[in-house]
DNA sequence: GCGTTAAGTGCAAGTAGTTGCAGTTGAACG
DNA sequence: CGTTCAACTGCAACTACTTGCACTTAACGC
């Protein structure tokens, strides 16, 4: 958690996990590590295409995947119709989306670390909080 | 919230919110709040199609966003490929999903009620916690 | 009841993401 | 290096859900 991913050293750990290192693999590990914040799936397409034109949408989604079972990257579906990928080490930062008006509002990673606690002491999970949604009501909706 | 929803309720109240009282929409209402927990959309789409044959999805999707919109129902998608309608006064229970292995365990809601205050209170957000998933990896996938 | 009209419905086409399958290729072993 | 083979890729078909549009109808006033 406290040192950065590198794209090599990522690379390395998928391989020791019995994982092949395609080209592909490795343009979208580079793509969403290089990348500032979130990124879709689509923009991940549009980046390897540069380099590759012959990639897939398929191996994109199969690559976060991947990635998203080893720990390297998360996904969260912010009610856009469009599914989020970032890297771990990076915004770990959460949203609050209102179901009625549909705004966005950002919220603290210490509000949670009562929740993360208890749920790792209680029921033995280690949650993925570092992006996290959390629908309801905006206080501007709730009147 | 102490109060059970009934379909007849429910309905003044939409109606009172300016929508319209239409013969699919209360079959869907009822369809729902009838739900011992769960509902997906197809699930609702076979119940209403037993009385009103002529149903199309769009209009059960369009009703499930209405219902959730003024707070009859939530929805989540617990990876499962298919989105998980239900009744605000039920099911007030909470799911950990681990993305390695896909296993989902529940939690009880008292996890959750110091989170809700402090977004109500910091962030004047209303967040609707009655059934909420949360990502992560389990015990058995941590070794 | 009857007419008016904006909300609602059904259909068909569109979008994001998934999956089965046949062909390709990284990497392990000789 | 060359062979082997399961992991991986690309394609095309598919699933879940959304949206634009023309037609229908609930609800309100008369």
């Amino acid at each position: 958690m406290a040192e950065a991913i590198t794209a090599e050293r990522a690379a390395r750990s998928l391989q020791d996990l019995g994982y092949r290192l395609t080209p592909q693999r490795m343009m979208i590990l580079e793509a969403v590590l290089e990348s500032e914040d979130h990124v879709t799936a689509e923009e991940l397409y549009e980046q390897v295409r540069k380099k590759y034109p012959h990639i897939s949408f398929s191996t994109v989604y199969r690559t976060m995947e991947l990635l998203r079972e080893s720990g390297f990257v998360t996904q969260t579906d912010l009610g856009g119709g469009r599914v989020q990928y970032h890297p771990v080490d990076k915004a770990t930062h959460h949203h609050l989306i209102c179901q009625v008006c549909g705004s966005v509002d950002e919220v603290d990673q210490d509000v949670f670390s009562g929740l993360q606690r208890e749920l790792r002491e209680r029921y033995n999970f280690d949650a993925t909080l570092t992006h996290f949604a959390i629908f309801g009501r905006c206080g501007r909706c709730r009147d």
